[in-house]
DNA sequence: ACCTGCGGGACACCCCGTTTGT
DNA sequence: ACAAACGGGGTGTCCCGCAGGT
């Protein structure tokens, strides 16, 4: 009986991803969202107290996801820096490929984040996070040698704000070009730009 | 009388985009538009057909204004590529700081883009332009001999996903960084990365 | 420049016409009917104090134009009444053919007039004065003997139904019978009923 | 519960067809029915997915009551047709008396009839079957001998029309006139002019 | 516990018939 | 003769609570 609960959470969470990916969540009805579920409305309230909840849920799965695939995976040890931040960029490039539609919600929770102070707190924080954890890392190539002295707090936020301008000129516009490729080909860019040994004089 | 007329439609796209930009295009309500204008819907409605012609003027203006800071900046020979590029983030840098807060209507154009192909067409092409154009001179700078042979498609797409990832942490997460410097530097880092005179070798 | 203005009045009155006839009145705004005729709404302002107003001056022509096909056409004497009758009925039946779409806004009137008074009044006391004519010349068929001692206002007000019955018919259902021969053939039978001579006797 | 719908239901559509037949369907504000009906816009399109509908079931009832007052009432045998058709006509002077203002919106039906296709097909289908049952049964008479050869199509149209203008007169100038007597003697006129026996030759 | 239908208001966008200034 | 402005509804749809049944 209560896996009947589990289930049916899932197809409202399932339904709804999929709306809010294609349509927004403003424009997304409770009622679609139950109708492309299977079940009355009714139901829907009975499992969550607000469509908000819905996009909250999801919100954090997503997160959840995200910390697995790449915080977990960020270089904590004896691999020299650059070369695990390249192999992150490419672990990427496969989320990419992978995350289909999928990735279209990105932009919906962005855009909710300005209006609702519950999504802005969890959707900036994680950002925050992985900004500083890659300028530790940064700061720990730099400390092995393998960069140059950089600010690694600017050169994270040029990491971080990469990533975020490839995934949503991808949500937005998927055949302007080969997304993935721009990607690890921005990082390796960059990282030629911080190696060690550069002169570093500006142009 | 013209003058009378100009001057309302200009009311009703400043109140527009001040609401847009606050609570998002879905959330905002013609009423809200109208009062905070100071005057009717049926004056609205004389002015423009629909809500959403308000939104695509605002995009149209948007854009133009955008064209105009940046297209018309373009190093169009003379000056070193280098430098010329450098110079257009620092103006970039400028337009952040000035923006204020019109720049979170950038988001919402983004959002909309997704559902309207009108909206589409207009947002889409614009960045696929910068591509290019960014492209072009890249290119110009590997002839000089400024750039080493780099692939330009790809760095350009490099160049603008940095400004859009920028641009929407801005919006989002305004106080998160000091993204001017962020942007800047950014664009200096990846320069170092296209230097001539760099081995080249990967990591 | 008086003349322009009739002018103007009078496409005003056409455009409504034609579009009362075609959507119905309320259904019909005063700003297609100012783009029918090819001018302002401030004009339209300027000839009628409001919409009804064009409504009623409409009804007044058209009333106005059944006047003069009809009571002028009434017999006065010294022809046969019941050939008078039939001679007014083949007439109508011109009326018909010609009439067009224009008759389309007869509907109208009656719809519209059980909601407003003055139009009430004006759509009302026609049908009486010419159920009251008929009855008088009915009764003037019997003292001549050319009818039997039928009751001549109930008469009256089965001619003027038979009317009212076949033009709606043929306003909502132009294709759907003959009409104008129903109506010639309907009188005929009428008058065949109340011909003396007949034993009057019920069945 | 399920009787709660269908009561609620019924107060909607109690309460359109009285205000339709009062004001008009366009005039008409489902907020008005709502008001009346005393429950909310939300429940009234729980029930009615539009207006319009609710104008449909009430032409569909109105239509249905129709034919089982008159369809079933047709003389099938045995009886001799005069009579049968006197005694309809009969039966038809109730209906009148107890309609009361319910007779009203059949002005609406057939003003609305000329904008939808929908309700127009509904509309006009049961008066050309009402003529193709009529002449039918003409027919019958003039084979048993009841009537002359007259032509049955045309006195088909006769009678509808007649029941047609009588209502509409009903209708729109209740006091002007007795309508039942006048339809009574309508169709005793025009049967004594149908009568066999008759000359048959015209005035 | 899970699910359903019914109902509640608020409000969205659009457009209406009209008046005011020029 | 007209462009500009005015408010007041028009329908339809939204997100959401109950009462009741399985």
């Amino acid at each position: 009986m209560q896996e009947r609960s589990e289930e049916t959470r899932g197809r409202i969470l399932q339904a709804a991803m999929r709306l809010f990916a294609d349509a927004g969540y403003d424009a997304t009805g409770v009622a679609e969202i139950c109708e492309r579920a299977g079940l009355s409305k009714g139901a829907f309230y009975h499992h969550f107290p607000s469509k908000q909840a819905v996009f909250l849920e999801l919100l954090d799965q997503w997160l959840a996801s995200l910390d697995k695939d790449f915080i977990a995976a960020v270089p904590v040890g004896g691999v020299a820096v650059p070369e695990a931040f390249l192999d992150m960029a490419r672990r990427a490039r496969e989320v990419f490929t992978i995350a289909d539609g999928r990735l279209s919600i990105f932009l919906e929770f962005w855009a909710q984040a300005r209006k609702d102070p519950e999504i802005w707190t969890r959707t900036v924080a994680p950002f925050r996070r992985y900004r500083d954890l890659f300028a530790g890392v940064i700061r720990r190539g730099i400390d092995e040698g393998s960069f140059r002295a950089v600010d690694a707090d600017l050169a994270a936020g040029a990491l971080v704000s990469l990533a975020v301008g490839v995934i949503l000129q991808g949500v937005v516009d998927p055949n302007g070009a080969k997304w993935d490729e721009v990607l690890v080909s921005s990082v390796e860019l960059l990282f030629d730009g911080m190696r060690a040994g550069d002169r570093g004089e500006r142009w």
